[in-house]
DNA sequence: GTAGTGGGTGCACAGTCGTTCACTGAATAC
DNA sequence: GTATTCAGTGAACGACTGTGCACCCACTAC
C-alpha cells in the first residue's frame, strides 16, 4: 500500500473533475462555484485548493481531458473502420464514428461546445488552440485523398476548417437532440450529406495557381 | 409631454438591455446577476422587476433584439449590394456584408454565439429556433440560384444548414479576432473561399431521385 | 382639482460566495 | 520509533446574491 497516499489524492481530483463536468452541464464554468463542486464531491470548500488553485485552472484541466476524447475520435476516423471506398464511404464511416463518440463522451463534447464560446477567456483560448491543431491534423489527412494533389496548403487548411466546423455543429445538434432518436438519426443523415457535398465540391476545386 | 411616462420606462428598459449586453460580454447570461445589472443602470435592484420578471426573461428579450440585427444582415445579403455575377461574386458580396454587420452589431452577434451554447435552456431553445428559421429563409433563396432547379427540398435545407453553420463560425472567429485586422482579413478571405467551395460543390450535386 | 397609477426607493431577510487561518490525524520518510 | 508531510477540517470574515415589503411622489386620467 505504498501508493495509497497519492492514489487517494488522484481519486479526489477525479471526483472534482467529474463533479464540475456534471454541475456545469446546463450552465457554464463561469457560473460554477467552488463551493458547489466541493459539496458535490463531499469535501470542505477549502480542500478544493489542494487540487486546483481556481475554477479557471480546473477548467483548463477539463479542456486537456476533453481533447483526449476528441483526439481518440479523430484517430478512429483516420483509421476509417468499416469504410467503403469512395467519398460516400468516407462520409458514412466518419459520421458514424462521430455520432458514436459523441454519445460515449457526452460530457466532454458538451463541455467543449459550451466553453468554446462562453468559458473564461483563458479556457476559450485553450479550446480554440486545440481545435486549430485538429484542423491541421485533418489537413494532412486530406492531402492524402485522391484529387487534392495540387491543392495549396492554404486551401487544404480552409477546407479542413470547413469540415471541422460542420462536424462540431453536428456534434452540438446531436447533443441538443439527446433522447429523440428520430431527430438524431436525421441529423446524422444530414451530416453525411453535408460531408459528401463538401467532398464532391472539393473534387472539382482547383487552387489558384 | 403626454408620452413622458412611457418614454421614461422605455428608456430604462433599453438601459437594462444595454447593461446586460455589456456585462455578460465576457462571461454569460447564466453568470449575470440582477444586482450587477441594476447597479450598472443606476437603479435599485428591486426596480429591475418593473421591467423583467427574471434574468432569463431579459435573455429572451435580448434574443429577439439580436435576431433583428441578424435578419437585417440576411436582408442585405439577399439584396446582394454590389455583387458581381457568378458564385464568386455572390460569395464575395455575402462575406463582405457579414463582416460589416458583425462589426456594427458586435454585441448582438457575440450574444447569440455565446448563449446559443451556454445560455439558460429556454434561451438556447429560442436561439436554435431562430437559426432554424434563418436556414429556411436561406433555403428558399438557394432555390432561386441557377443549378438547384432539381434539388429536393431536403437537400436545400441541408446545404442551407451547412452555409449558415460556416457563416456563424466565421462570425465567431471574427469576434474573437477583434483588434487584429490582419487576422480578420485572413478569416474573411477563408470564409470567401469556403463559400465558393460549397457553391462549386453544390453546382455538381444531384439530389437522389 | 383630485384620485390613482406605477416607476423607483430603502430596508431587511436568509443564503451563498471566495478566501483566511489554525487545526487534526493518518500515511509517509528516515 | 520518531519526525514530517499534507489532504482534509471547521470556524469565521466581508462581500454579494435574489426577493419580499412598505413606502414615496411625479405623472396621468378623468
Amino acid at each position: 500500500m505504498s501508493e495509497t497516499r497519492v492514489e487517494r489524492k488522484e481519486r479526489t481530483r477525479r471526483a472534482i473533475l467529474d463533479a464540475a463536468l456534471d454541475l456545469c452541464e446546463d450552465s457554464s464554468l463561469v457560473a460554477l462555484s467552488l463551493r458547489q463542486v466541493a459539496k458535490e464531491v463531499g469535501i470542505v470548500p477549502t480542500a478544493f485548493y489542494r487540487h486546483f488553485e481556481s475554477i479557471e485552472a480546473l477548467g483548463l484541466a477539463l479542456v486537456d481531458e476533453s481533447f483526449v476524447s476528441l483526439r481518440a475520435m479523430l484517430r478512429d476516423v483516420r483509421r476509417g473502420d468499416g469504410a467503403v471506398d469512395g467519398f460516400a464511404g468516407i462520409a458514412d464511416s466518419s459520421v458514424r464514428i462521430l455520432v458514436d463518440h459523441v454519445h460515449r463522451q457526452r460530457q466532454h463534447f458538451r463541455f467543449i461546445a459550451r466553453e468554446r464560446a462562453a468559458g473564461p477567456p483563458s479556457v476559450r483560448d485553450a479550446i480554440r488552440h486545440e481545435i486549430e491543431l485538429c484542423e491541421r491534423e485533418l489537413a494532412t489527412d486530406l492531402a492524402r485523398l485522391p484529387g487534392t494533389e495540387q491543392w495549396s496548403g492554404e486551401d487544404l487548411r480552409v477546407l479542413s476548417n470547413l469540415i471541422v466546423t460542420a462536424m462540431v455543429a453536428t456534434a452540438e445538434s446531436i447533443l441538443a437532440a439527446t433522447g429523440r432518436p428520430d431527430v438524431e438519426r436525421q441529423l446524422a443523415e444530414n451530416a453525411r450529406t453535408q460531408l459528401r457535398m463538401v467532398l464532391v465540391g472539393a473534387m472539382r476545386w482547383r487552387s489558384r495557381s
